[in-house]
DNA sequence: TACTTATATGTCCATATGGGCATATAAGTA
DNA sequence: TACTTATATGCCCATATGGACATATAAGTA
């Protein structure tokens, strides 16, 4: 039961829900992720750094961006998080932060641009 | 948002788990939660408390007992809380209560032997 | 009144938590 | 080599946490 457990202590913060959530919808590397929801990196890397820890993310190396997607082992697990996509409309906060990532690529290209 | 966030804390400790789990099934005061998970009373009374403040039970005073239920307002929480409920063969602590909470009238029968 | 039962609450302690900030690391580039 | 970018980590602090234990409260009973 610990892993259940655990698994709402980590949706139980906003910034690994708002996380989990956007990585429901795709993979992302860390600066997408801090530019979309406006979370400092170093909270950002933390938290993923947590959840990967816990098992329910994995991350994968890409030039030079590390990319995080979902890695959830159980059902129930995908379907809590399932629960709370349905019902987004009712979080503001998770609706911006999916509707910022539409424009994911954006965050990279910013870095692309510079060269 | 902060309301989702509450209800994944307090599902994240395992004392309120197994008594959410239990009120999921029908309502019980507290000895007979106590009697059921063999948690110390004042620790019962706490979480219950906790539970109540957030709004998710709700209690009733019956003669010389206090009954708590469910009352949750959102039918997300509900549907959480129903997925546990259909994984509990993975979960032996919590299908242990269960079990036992078939029983839960001796532990107030108990009580009223003595007299 | 003294006692028991059911429940709630207060105190204490050890531990975990989240975030800010500075810094480390690793890779690529000028 | 010096610099930038992407990411990770360490340190610090204020706060929250869960449980044990003792005690308070409230109601009924002898």
């Amino acid at each position: 039961m610990d892993k259940l457990l655990n698994y709402f202590k980590l949706l139980s913060d906003e910034t690994r829900l708002r996380i989990m959530v956007l990585l429901y919808h795709g993979e992302f590397c860390v600066c997408q992720i801090t530019g979309i929801t406006g979370i400092s990196q170093p909270n950002v890397s933390k938290h993923l750094a947590r959840l990967r820890d816990m098992g329910l993310v994995k991350d994968e190396k890409k030039e030079q961006y590390t990319f995080y997607s979902l890695n959830l082992e159980d059902k129930i697990f995908e379907d809590i998080l399932g629960k709370i996509v349905e019902n987004v409309e009712k979080y503001p906060v998770l609706k911006l932060d999916l509707e910022k990532s539409k424009a994911a690529a954006k965050y990279i290209e910013l870095a692309n641009m510079k060269k």
